[in-house]
DNA sequence: ACAATAGTGTCTATTAGACAGTATCAA
DNA sequence: TTGATACTGTCTAATAGACACTATTGT
């Protein structure tokens, strides 16, 4: 903080989002289609200006989120990914981005809002292969996201986010290895998960139906952080080789 | 990244950077006494406004470190800390501040450049029990700084970046037991830091010299990554009690 | 009965934690 | 020889990884 003789040139203010969900055992994230220029017709983050010298960062990451998805996410947890600011990312002029990571549970499909022409689930592995293009950087802003989320999964709870207010143990391992790309031993994550003070509580007696021996149902425990953390094998064994 | 029609409010964009450094065993962090209003005569970190549009954010962090604290430093690693935008956190008017965090092996003794009246190490848990106050909202981007520095002792070869280009086992341990406030067992650690291939390398067969048997000297080896991680011990026997 | 999913038990190898003594220098 | 610092070895407890079987439901 120096110089208050002149004045600083300014820069306007964005705020994008990285939503990330689970859909039939794959990693998606939340894209909108552009309805206008630049990039309209390309995908993009969520996102926007900030509106007024007033509003503060969050509240304008959760402003977007509901003018563009129509998602009723007061409860999204929002934690600040990164911060995007090279000179030329966007056309308009000099936009420094914050980027902010969220972990949805279910998916309440998205309905295109004012600005966008569309808002859809997208997976994650095609926009981190360039199979599907972004708009601007976002595709490295999606990337930082994905890793941020597989490093969180280890030291915390993060895991629990991806699903609703009750789980199987089973279906926290379809997190790890969503997320993570791999295949884990259930037995060990059995044992690991359970002996975690914390980590997940038994949601008493109830069960779920399918085609199968019924499954106990969890919730998330008070626990947030993972000491010793779960671990991330050595890249060996990738039976179900995704990235 | 909507709204075509209007001109959102720009707001000015400022870099702040957390250096922290070892001195007599502690841990100290890079503080400038402001020459301007508004807090002047406080301390502050080093920082300052982004000069003109076409400027990178890194580009200016590294301008504002060599600008007020004369520090030559183009190899200092900066490390994306945070960003702080709360509306009112700066008299001036809308400012954004993006924060970065470095670590620094030696210590040239900063001198105080154009806008600041003086420039020095100060002790970092001074800052942290607020005995040392700080302008604006700095006290809180130290504390998210030093946590950083914290949780990244832990998973990565950051420890080695407080060291000279070479250094002794010992010489690592105290980077350890000053960042994170307690005491390690000598020969625990010395095993630990052995066995993790590419943590450390021998600076072949130099020593050096004080009063007591002479140690072996290393270097920075090539990984950046620890896997396992060291572990942080848990709350208990902590002799040496800082913070 | 069979299919399908849920859940557990054991053995082994590695590692962290606790702890005490030897080695090498200068004075 | 003493003081001061550098280094090393062993035992034990906890944990991760590998692996196969039993349990409970619907059809």
């Amino acid at each position: 903080m120096t110089e208050d003789h002149w004045t600083p040139p300014a820069a306007m203010i964005a705020v994008d989002l990285v939503i990330l969900t689970l859909r039939e055992s794959r990693l998606h994230v939340l894209l909108i289609e552009r309805g206008v220029e630049p990039f309209k017709g390309t995908f993009a983050l969520p996102g926007g200006f900030l509106e007024h010298v007033e509003e503060d960062l969050t509240a304008a990451a959760h402003r977007e989120l509901a003018e563009e998805a129509t998602m009723d996410v007061e409860t999204l947890h929002l934690e600040h990914l990164g911060v995007y600011g090279s000179p030329r990312r966007d056309p308009r002029g000099r936009v420094v981005s914050v980027a902010y990571l969220a972990i949805a549970p279910r998916l309440p499909d998205p309905i295109a809002g004012s600005d966008a022409a569309d808002a859809r689930w997208q997976r994650a592995d095609r926009v981190l292969s360039g199979e599907l293009e972004l708009a601007f950087d976002h595709r490295q802003i999606v990337e930082d996201g994905v890793e941020r989320a597989r490093t969180k999964l280890e030291y915390s709870a993060l895991a629990t986010a991806f699903c609703g207010p009750t789980f199987t143990i089973t279906d926290l391992q379809r997190v790890y290895e969503a997320v993570w790309g791999i295949v884990l031993d259930p037995r060990n994550f059995y044992r690991k998960v359970q002996k975690t003070d914390g980590f997940i509580v038994a949601a008493n007696q109830e069960h779920k139906a399918t085609s199968g021996r019924p499954a106990k149902l969890f919730r998330a425990g008070p626990r947030k952080v993972l000491y010793p953390p779960m671990v991330r094998p050595t890249e060996t064994s990738n039976t179900r080789g995704e990235e």
